[in-house]
RNA sequence: GGCGAUGUAGCUCAGCCGGUUAGAGCGAACGACUCAUAAUCGUUAGGUCGUGUGUUCGAGUCACACCAUCGCCA
C-alpha cells in the first residue's frame, strides 16, 4: 500500500543566494528523503519556496535602492536555478508573493480570529517621526541599558549578549540614520493565543516522542510546558510594516501579518497551489486530510519553534481550510527532522563577512553528485558540522571517487573490453559471489530503514560500506588472474561486481542521482531512474510567477533489487566523477572573506 | 538570565534500554596486487570517552554540579 509522504521544506529568505548551510540544513536532506519514497513507490508531494517578505528582505532592498520585491524576484530566480542544478525535486518551489498564497494565509488569519485563537493588545514600540512608521528591532540601534554598548540593536546587544527590549535603549535612533530619534508609541497587534493550544498540542506530541530527534521533541515539550506554567499566552501576529501580507480586516489596512505566521502556512498554500496547477484541486488534500499521509519538515534548527508551536497552533486552531470539509482535519507535523548548522572552515556563515560557500559558484566548479556527497557525509544531523575543504577535497577523491567511482569504472571498463561489450554469461556462482549479492540486496532494507527514520548521514556510510566491502570483493576474485587460466570463473565474478554495481546505483541514487542516471545508461539500460525538473511560469488573475517542479512523467525507477541479465549489452564507460586537484583547497579558501560577483546560473 | 542540544583516537564521527580487551572512515607506516581516474586490498596505529562528585558488584552509557560551543526564548 503506497504511503502519501508530504515533504515540506523551509522557504529561503529571498535576500541572497542559497549557501550550503542552507543545503546542509533543509535541501538536500529533503530531496534525498523525497527521491528515496518515489523510489519506493510512495506518493511524494515535495514543496517549499522562496519567502518574499520579512524584514531581511526590505533591509537588503534599502541598501540597494530598489523595492523589495526586486530584490525578491531576483533572488527566487537563483533559487528555482541553482536547485534546478542541484537536483533538488521539489514537486513545486514557487513563493509567498503569489495571490494563492496571500488569500490562504489571509484566511487562516481570518478563521483563527473568528474561532477566538486571537487576541489584540497594546504593545509600545518605537516609532521614527521623520519616517513616520514603526521600525523593526533590526533597524533600531541605541546605547544597552544593561552595559552601556553605544551600539547595541534593538532585539540583542553585541557586547553583553543579553536580550535587549528597544523600548528600553537609552537615545534609540534608526540604524540608517543618527539623527532619527526614535519615540515611544503604543500599536495594537493580534497575538495568536497559544495556551488555548497548548494542551491539545502536548498531547499529539507524547505520540511522536519516540520518532522526532531529542533536540526537537525535548526542546519543543520544555518550551510549551514552560508557557503553561508561566502562564504566558502568545506572541505577536501582526506587524507594523507595509511589505507582506495585508491582515484582512477593515481599519487595519497599515498592518501585515508577521512574516513568519504566514510563511510556516507555505507549505499548506504550496500543496494547494500544486493541485490547482495539476488541474486537480482537490488532490492536496490527500496529503492533509488523510490521517494516515505523513508530512516531514526539513528544516534549521532556529526554526523549530515555528514548526513545532507556532505552525501547529495555527494548524490545531484552523483545523480545516473549508468548513464544507468537515469532519477532516488537517495533518500535524508527523516529525520534524530538523538539522543543526554548518559552519565554513571552523567559523560561522556570515552573509556580512561573505565568510561563505554559495551553492551556485561552487557549481560552476564542481559536479552536483560531488557536492551532495560531501554535504551528505556531513549532515549535521545531531551536532553542528563543518564544511571544510580539505575535507571536501579528501572525501570526494578518496571516498566518492577512489572508492564507488573507481568500483565501477574498474568492472565496467573490463567487462566493457573483454566480455564483448556485454553482461557476461555465467554457468553458476561461487559462495563467495552469492554472498556479496546478499549483501548489496540486504542493503535496500537497511539503507532504506534508515533513510526512514531519516538517518541519512548513516544511510550513506552504509551504503559505502558495501562499496567497499565489493571492493575487497573483487581483490579476493581477481577475475584480471583468472581471465587467463579460468575464463568461466571470471565470468561468474565480473557478473557478480556487475550486479552488485546495478543494486547500489538504485542505493545511492537518492544521494547521488546524476550519476546514477549515468550508470544506468553504462549498465545498457534505456529511460531514466527519475522524472524531469522543470522551470515554468504560471500566471494567476493579476499576476505570475516562476516556479521549479518536478514530472515524473518518465520515471522508471523502483527500489528493488537488480535483475541484471546475462548478455544485455552495456554502453562505452566513462569516468562517472572528476577527480579534484589538490590545489582547489587553498583556491577555495581564499575566496572566503573576500568580496564577491554573483555570476548568471547557467541551467 | 531561562530552556534545549552538543563535547569520544590527529581529523570526521558511531556507540540503543549501564556489563567481556571503547568502534568505523580518513590521515600516517609497512606490505600485496595491477582490471581501474597511481585507484584497490591486507596488517599496524592504543584515545584518563569535557571536568568534578555521586548511584551501582560494575558507567562514554544513569543523577547532580560545573566548564565550553551552538540555537531558541511566550
Amino acid at each position: 500500500m503506497p504511503k502519501f509522504i508530504n515533504v515540506s521544506v523551509a522557504w529561503p529568505y529571498a535576500n541572497g543566494d542559497l549557501h550550503v548551510g542552507h543545503l546542509a540544513g533543509a535541501y538536500l536532506p529533503a530531496d534525498i528523503f523525497a527521491r528515496y519514497h518515489r523510489l519506493k513507490g510512495n506518493h511524494v508531494l515535495m514543496v517549499s519556496g522562496s519567502d518574499s517578505h520579512g524584514t531581511p528582505i526590505s533591509i537588503e532592498a534599502d541598501q540597494r535602492g530598489v523595492p523589495p520585491i526586486d530584490i525578491f524576484s531576483h533572488y527566487h530566480t537563483r533559487f528555482v536555478q541553482a536547485q534546478k542544478k542541484l537536483g533538488i525535486s521539489y514537486d513545486l518551489f514557487t513563493h509567498t508573493d503569489t495571490e494563492n498564497h496571500h488569500e490562504i494565509a489571509q484566511r487562516i488569519f481570518t478563521v483563527l480570529h473568528e474561532k477566538g485563537y486571537l487576541y489584540e493588545e497594546a504593545q509600545r514600540l518605537l516609532f521614527s517621526e521623520k519616517e513616520n512608521r514603526f521600525l523593526p528591532d533590526r533597524y533600531v540601534e541605541g546605547t544597552c541599558y544593561i552595559c552601556g554598548y553605544a551600539r547595541a540593536r534593538g532585539d540583542q546587544c553585541d557586547n553583553c549578549g543579553n536580550l535587549l527590549d528597544a523600548t528600553q535603549l537609552v537615545d534609540p535612533h534608526n540604524r540608517n540614520d543618527a539623527t532619527d530619534r526614535l519615540v515611544v508609541r503604543e500599536s495594537t497587534h493580534f497575538f495568536l493565543d497559544l495556551s488555548q493550544t497548548a494542551d491539545r498540542l502536548l498531547n499529539y506530541l507524547e505520540g511522536n516522542q519516540d520518532r522526532w530527534r531529542p533536540a526537537v521533541i525535548n526542546f519543543t515539550r520544555n518550551m510549551i510546558q514552560q508557557g503553561v506554567k508561566e502562564d504566558l499566552r502568545g506572541r505577536a501576529y501582526t506587524r507594523d510594516i507595509d511589505w507582506g501580507v495585508p491582515v484582512p480586516l477593515a481599519g487595519w489596512e497599515g498592518k501585515r501579518i508577521y512574516v513568519w505566521f504566514e510563511a510556516v502556512n507555505g507549505y499548506l498554500t504550496a500543496s494547494v497551489e500544486w493541485a490547482k496547477n495539476q488541474g486537480t484541486p482537490d488532490a492536496w488534500k490527500q496529503w492533509w486530510y488523510n490521517p494516515e499521509a505523513e508530512t516531514y519538515y526539513f528544516i534549521g534548527k532556529d526554526n523549530v519553534p515555528f514548526h513545532t508551536v507556532i505552525w501547529p497552533a495555527q494548524l490545531i486552531g484552523v483545523e480545516r481550510l473549508d468548513e464544507a470539509d468537515a469532519p477532516a482535519a488537517l495533518n500535524l507535523p508527523y516529525d520534524v527532522p530538523a538539522n543543526q548548522f554548518m559552519n565554513i572552515e571552523g567559523e560561522k556563515f556570515s552573509k556580512s563577512r561573505n565568510w561563505a560557500i554559495w551553492v551556485p559558484d561552487i557549481l560552476e566548479r564542481y559536479q552536483p553528485d560531488a557536492l551532495r556527497y560531501y554535504v551528505a557525509m556531513t549532515f549535521p544531523e545531531s551536532a553542528d558540522s563543518d564544511f571544510a575543504w580539505d575535507g571536501f577535497l579528501s572525501r570526494v577523491n578518496g571516498e566518492l571517487v577512489a572508492a564507488w567511482g573507481n568500483l565501477v569504472n574498474r568492472m565496467l571498463t573490463f567487462a566493457y573490453k573483454r566480455f564483448d561489450g556485454k553482461v557476461p554469461a555465467y554457468d553458476t556462482l561461487t559462495d563467495l559471489d552469492t554472498e556479496i549479492i546478499a549483501r548489496a540486496e540486504a542493503a535496500f532494507d537497511e539503507v532504506g530503514g534508515l533513510l526512514e527514520r531519516v538517518k541519512l548521514k548513516e544511510a550513506l556510510s552504509v551504503a559505502f560500506q558495501v562499496v567497499r566491502d565489493t571492493n575487497q570483493y573483487i581483490d579476493r576474485r581477481a577475475p584480471w588472474k583468472s581471465i587467463k587460466e579460468d575464463p568461466a570463473d571470471a565470468a561468474r565474478a565480473v557478473y557478480t561486481v556487475l550486479r552488485v554495481i546495478d543494486n547500489l546505483k538504485v542505493v545511492l541514487a537518492p544521494f547521488l542521482p546524476f550519476s546514477a542516471q549515468k550508470l544506468h545508461e553504462y549498465l545498457g539500460y534505456d529511460g531514466q531512474l527519475f522524472g524531469d525538473q522543470r522551470i515554468v511560469e504560471y500566471q494567476e488573475a493579476t499576476r505570475a510567477h516562476t516556479a521549479l517542479i518536478y514530472d515524473p512523467a518518465k520515471a522508471t525507477g523502483t527500489w528493488t533489487k537488480s535483475a541484471l541479465q546475462p548478455g544485455q549489452a552495456l554502453r562505452e564507460p566513462a569516468a562517472l566523477f572528476v577527480k579534484l586537484e589538490p590545489d582547489i583547497v587553498d583556491q577555495e579558501r581564499s575566496r572566503l572573506g573576500q568580496p564577491r560577483d554573483e555570476h548568471p546560473i547557467e541551467v
